[in-house]
DNA sequence: TTGACAAATGTTAGCGCTACCATTTTATTG
DNA sequence: CAATAAAATGGTAGCGCTAACATTTGTCAA
């Protein structure tokens, strides 16, 4: 039934010692003298050992897991935080256990729920709007938490993110810097971050003077390239005159540039468009795409390597990092200065 | 330590039951009678008990962990597969354990060692390119396995897949129905899949008497729209008589029409472009781009769906699927019939 | 009523490991 | 060299659950 029959009696009898000396020896072997080190060593290749993490678990009243709660498996932006994580768990002692929320607060408790009965190591959760529920279990959790991808004044325990409505600040003072008048906003499936991101967008035009909620566009729809055509092709016959567009994300903003070429408009003279995230293709795209640049994958990386941290006992620099945006200027908004 | 002290012993004395009558309720509720049933649920939701994975795993001799081990984390492909099998997974009583081997045979090995050890439910393996000691220990595995994104003659146990080769057969004879005289190929990170799509570049090259390795570009780095845009140029360099490419994915398509555009090469008439594996934003390109789709969501969910079924004691209908692959014809390749 | 049998429940033991404390061995010092 | 401390090792018990078997309770026909 067991892949390996061989447990941690065979190898200490093998070499001649207790089963304590090769537990120890596997966890910390400058407890232990180098000549039993290398016997229990040389054992544990020639039976090919290896621990069962369930009884290490059981006897040891916590697992090596870092439980990750993402709410999409799919999603680029989630897939590149993914990366940095995996980038700086990987090889380690841990392992990454992760749950799709789906975008839903309730499958986020449970998901939460679940993972803490495993007795996780950590615990990485995605965004600030968890239910009050899933935060008071979060906060008395038996383990270390980092909430990523957003920062907020109240955070959990750590917190690995930059502000969406200031990065959305950022890009639509960029449209109107470039001398665009009438800016709108395009989004799909509307998340917290989504909506503080349109918050962002209102703020700087309306201070303006030219918020008009007749350009903000929103569908429920999971977003897409399709989508970005579609929502361009409605808010050009809903409002013709709008003279760029804030898209919420990348696959928004490469649907409304092919829809442009489409229909023969001038990116970026008769249309700015700018996306949210940077990725990888935008700057490859033809006209290039001015987008926001979030550090993703960086995020990844420092919220394990936070965790990794407190889990050999210090603590990071700061538990709270605002890994910030930055504006990618591109083609897309680069508009002849007009009279 | 624990987040909920809670243990099968609290609940059974609480419900004036013995523990193993708590743990039949869970396992095989028709085995224990209504009225026990009841209270032991009431209990159990009163008290917020849930069951320890870990002792469970100890106790049982194996775990509700299905293993997945892809090449790639952020690799969209595998991205859409891993969907399929949430898809399937979620909700149910099993738990996905992913493995990222990063396209390296050894890391694979390692991955398939370490999920052994934790007893897993089944395994869902990438590819049928194992090293030999790989199959060896999935041959011997005490648990069901599935080889998913391609198909091979020697399974080794369940297979959900499709030709790579044969979809670039098609996708090659696509171009030459089409008109197209000296196709060429592009590549990034040549894994085993690739290779055999090259094979089949090369095939219906070689048959139609139009093959030309000039024609052919590679090269080890990840594949990108950036990487996509480069290789065309290069190729227009090289064999600047090129008229028309096969990509290995749509990241490279995607940054050839790119390129094209950027160029002002004629899409489709002076140049016909093809990818692989028809992503979303093929079709909202502009030039829509022709692409050879593959059915990833469903090889994702026919996969854990043939794994749940061994699992539940059924045998799947049949061992191996092929699931094909599909050229979608469309701008990018729709070149005007010349004399 | 009673035996025969099935359904429901309980008892025992142990999965493989590690925390905790006890003991032995080795190094250190006056 | 004894006294003491430090390093290395071992024994015991138990983590929370379930497999396997044992026992009790309920059902039904003769």
């Amino acid at each position: 039934m067991k892949s390996t029959g061989v447990t941690i009696a065979d190898v200490a009898r093998e070499a001649g010692v207790s089963p304590m000396t090769v537990s120890r020896s596997l966890r910390e072997p400058e407890r232990v003298s180098a000549k039993s080190r290398e016997q229990i060593a040389a054992v544990i290749e020639r039976l090919g050992y290896v621990p069962d993490p369930a009884a290490r678990a059981l006897a040891a009243g916590r697992t090596n897991v870092i439980g990750v709660i993402i709410p999409s498996v799919t999603n680029n932006v989630f897939a590149d935080v993914m990366r940095g994580i995996y980038g700086v768990i990987e090889g380690s002692q841990w392992q990454v256990q992760l749950g799709n929320s789906r975008y839903v607060a309730e499958t986020e408790e449970a998901l939460t729920r679940t993972f803490l009965s495993q007795r996780p190591a950590g615990l990485i959760v995605s965004g600030i709007d968890q239910t009050k529920k899933t935060r008071e279990l979060l906060k008395n959790a038996p383990c270390r938490v980092v909430q990523i991808m957003e920062i907020g004044a109240s955070p959990i325990d750590m917190m690995v993110g930059f502000s969406h409505s200031d990065g959305a600040r950022a890009a639509t003072r960029h449209l109107i810097d470039r001398g665009y008048k009438r800016p709108g906003f395009l989004a799909a499936r509307i998340d917290p971050r989504t909506q503080r991101r349109m918050e962002g967008f209102e703020d700087v035009t309306r201070a303006a003077g030219i918020f008009d909620p007749n350009r903000i566009l929103t569908t429920p729809a999971p977003s897409s390239a399709a989508l970005g055509r579609d929502l361009m092709a409605r808010l050009l016959e809903h409002a013709p005159d709008t003279d760029a567009v804030l898209c919420n994300n990348d696959d928004l903003a490469l649907g409304a540039v092919f829809e442009c070429l489409h229909r023969g408009i001038d990116v970026p003279n008769n249309m700015g468009i700018c996306g949210f995230n940077d990725l990888e293709m935008m700057a490859a795209a033809y006209p290039a795409i001015t987008s926001v640049k979030t550090y993703r994958e960086e995020m990844g990386r420092m919220a394990a390597t936070m965790l990794l941290q407190t889990l050999q006992g210090d603590e990071p620099e700061k538990p709270v990092v605002d890994l910030g945006y930055s504006v990618m200027a591109r083609e897309s908004t680069a508009r002849k200065p007009k009279s």
